[in-house]
DNA sequence: GATGAATGAGGCTTCATTCAT
DNA sequence: GATGAATGAAGCCTCATTCAT
């Protein structure tokens, strides 16, 4: 957690800083990531960091904290989770629809974010990373159980193995999707979307169905 | 590539120092890695080091390099490959278990290995190993293609999909396995095969018909 | 001297500020010892501290003689001089003895200042510390001259080495009982005195007659 | 203990560094003093140090044995310890005189070990120190008893009364003396010698008789 | 070629002091 | 006057790389 002294400034002052944070982490990494060039790039003194966060394993921390709730509050809108007994295949799909729109609105923070989840960084075990991370397997499991329950997830295979299965296709699509936004550049303009649309259900018709022929 | 010197170098004396890298660059990551430590665990000078390799980065690389040659070498035999018209399916399969065989008899570089095809490692960008990385999904692609001509796999999926869906399970799979390796600490034992065998039967399974019920 | 501000304060809030600056700096020494610290202690803001005190050092020097005055006010009473013309050996007793008490009533303070004394804070030179400790030479001086007029100091001896070797013999005691308050912790009870007495007044037969056998 | 590294650099690169050391110490004490300038004065590296020392405190410690090993070499002879029942007042003749030696020859040094040995740097904490200090008052200990028993020390005084007393006023003595050094600047002719060694021998007999008058 | 000491840039962090409210 | 956030200089230490033997 950020020391009270981040919590009392501005939301913009905030904003500011944890955006160059992220680009900076995103830039160079955790250990090549520079304190002083966050600071400066927020615009503040260095020292300043150091009243705002522990040390830089904090900031870092604090960074992908902010960075989850901030898409969490912009973006959760594209997630209709109607109620706790949700299609897995629907929630799959809203969920990649979600990331990519916050690959085209707000790019370094969801690829800051999966780079997070896809466990690029290596230096962090905060017991609250993990349990985000338990959280999200936590969510796929029970709708795997729902699902095997109404009929429309096969009941013969165990279900930390549906989870992999479903974790491991959802990761690969987010991972694809973050390198099709970083090679586009600046502009992802709205024809693209309709791309990523088929591509997205032919996914989750897979994960559905499965690849073998007839 | 390294220098030549290293080249001119006993087996046995190569092997020591690319294990050392390999143990260090698992334990601490490139930035975090220490090539002191490196030389010293392999119990040459420092100063050696500079004179094999052109530097950190190189070095590096170079450990990825070999580590894939001696992955190849050793475990090939685990994957059968009789013509080039394979099934993916039994490709997968023997893949992942031939992951398996390494995982218990090479801990250390399979892991090694693993992280660097899951970026874990950032801070690579090589020809050589771009190549290495596409062909391998070239290699997949090809099976995809074979497949959908004889009939194995579905036509009404673009290829390039399909690829991202098997990778994303394939990597998924043997994220898995390593981390049941990491927890098992030293020894696994054969019974153990059994239980991975099944599990990656049942991912194959997935691949195959999806997880739609009924 | 501290800023008038400080003067306007409540005695018990000069009094807790002065004591948080004690025991940081009996704890940390001067360089170490933090302003901030001292603030918290205190329940007052780091800001105050520099509307106080010009700066750190001067809150230093101000602490000292805040403590002096502390002590002299208290513990005077325990040193009652009746005249100029005082028997020396009497005053050192009466003096170690005062010291004793302050060692059991206020142990921070006495021992900071005799660590100031001892010469334990090396950064300190100020007019006004360097005429104190020349005050206690002074005085010393003065009662070795009044000893050698009536006959209870020899007089074949210099009177700057029979003042080096009082102080030197009345540091050490002071330095000792120093140690032992703090080794005994937080009690010191009454029959600790006897012992202490005891000491001191061997010490001071020693100041007297010297060690050498009969 | 410095690194091997150190000591396997040349007798006068050794002295040079500790020289420095000495002399950055000395200057600013502990705290305030600077590697890096050290290793200026040294003319070295800044990292070199490193190489050398474990970290600062080390650097200190290492400093303060190497310059008592190099006064106990370089004027050992001036004690001339003949038997382990040496009379105690010609011992602290003797070793005040040597002091005055070092004083002289190597002021620095002697400062810098005298400091050490009135407490003035109280970041050392080491069991190395601590057992210095505990042999000198071992020694002095032992001198008593011995005294004691050939007659020539008071028998109705306890051990460590007597201790704390010849120790006080030695160091008192020690401290005139460097005091009188500094003042004196660069040079101290050989008359001089002949007021401190008068000086001196005012104080044991003080120590031997006492002040008493009569 | 091998060695390991030497180098120095670079980065995190502390904290006395100032400043704006 | 009180507050506590803002500042930035300063210093310890690491370690990749170079160099001299």
């Amino acid at each position: 957690m950020p020391k009270d002294t981040f919590n009392h400034l501005s939301e913009e002052k905030k904003e500011k800083i944890m955006r160059a944070s992220i680009h900076e982490f995103n830039e160079h990494g955790f250990e090549k990531g520079n304190v002083g060039e966050i600071a400066r790039q927020a615009g503040i003194a260095k020292g300043s960091m150091y009243q705002y966060f522990e040390n830089k394993s904090e900031l870092f921390l604090d960074t992908v904290k902010w960075a989850m709730g901030f898409l969490e509050m912009n973006f959760s809108k594209f997630i209709t989770i109607q109620d706790k007994t949700m299609d897995i295949f629907d929630y799959l799909y809203q969920n990649a629809k979600a990331a990519t729109f916050q690959m085209r609105e707000e790019r370094g923070l969801a690829v800051f974010i999966q780079n997070v989840f896809l466990g690029k960084f290596r230096e962090l075990s905060d017991e609250t990373m993990d349990y985000m991370l338990k959280m999200s397997d936590e969510y796929i499991l029970n709708m795997i159980r729902v699902g095997k329950e109404n009929g429309s997830v096969r009941k013969d295979i165990d279900d930390n193995i549906l989870s992999l299965f479903v974790i491991g296709v959802s990761y690969k699509i987010k991972e694809y999707l973050m390198k099709k936004a970083r090679n586009n550049g600046q502009d992802i303009i709205d024809e693209d979307y309709e791309v990523y649309e088929n591509e997205i259900k032919a996914m989750i018709e897979l994960l559905k169905h499965g690849m073998g022929g007839k």
